[in-house]
DNA sequence: ATTTAAATACTACAAATGTAATATATAAAT
DNA sequence: ATTTATATATTACATTTGTAGTATTTAAAT
């Protein structure tokens, strides 16, 4: 089920720190947000529908927690993404990614270490 | 402008190939879609209207053709999916992407020596 | 017990998107 | 010149998304 742009940033919300009470959720986007608490609870509502988010009634109180983990949304996403702009080719990608790029040399460096444990490894 | 996933598929004909007419890019589109040619008007009037498409009136019939180009859509389309996804760590994002992503040893390699030469150009 | 404040539920509405149908203009064929 | 086929224009309609408002329930305070 795909996750709209507003949904994802209640969902970081809740991967970073779960379960949460729709309150503690709206206290935490007041800064980094200007949706009105009424959107909010929307956008939670929905993800629930969309069955992302998971409800427990904690006394009187909803919780909120997620049902999918960070890592596999971002491996969903990815790969639709890589599908409709790449069409699917990641070799495509990575040489335009990094082209595009600007990285220091740590960073370069940083990469060359992680392809070389990958080798080691598969 | 936001290109949309549909448009997105109209787009690539023009990229790959272009001026077209609409009869050209419904009859390329044919193979890989299920739209009626109707749908794909409506795409190609979507496109041009948010001035990503151009036309000339060539003859009797118009011909459309790309005002952006790909690289330059697909760089806005790795922004924005960066910035929604990994929060805009590209670090993060490549990181992430190359520990996932099965890679041969060949492929491997190809990266490291593109790393090497933008180490050695920048 | 009643008022009040917070939580939850339900409803709203415009823009974007996916998916087309209908209507009109115009060129080609007869 | 009239018919026909194709191109173009206009309109349609459900779903998703962004962005809330209103109504109701219920717990807390008085």
């Amino acid at each position: 089920m795909k996750i709209s742009d507003a949904e994802w940033r209640v969902m970081e919300e809740l991967w970073k720190n779960s379960p949460l009470t729709s309150s503690e959720i709206i206290d935490r986007l007041k800064d980094s947000s200007e949706w009105s608490p009424k959107t909010i609870h929307t956008l939670i509502n929905r993800l629930v529908k969309k069955e992302v988010l998971g409800v427990n009634k904690e006394g009187r109180f909803k919780q909120f927690h997620p049902l999918i983990s960070a890592d596999e949304c971002r491996r969903q996403e990815t790969t639709s993404f890589l599908k409709k702009i790449y069409d699917g080719s990641r070799q495509m990608f990575l040489l335009n990614f990094i082209k595009n790029e600007k990285l220091t040399e740590k960073e370069i460096e940083e990469l060359k270490e992680i392809l070389e444990q990958k080798k080691a490894r598969d």
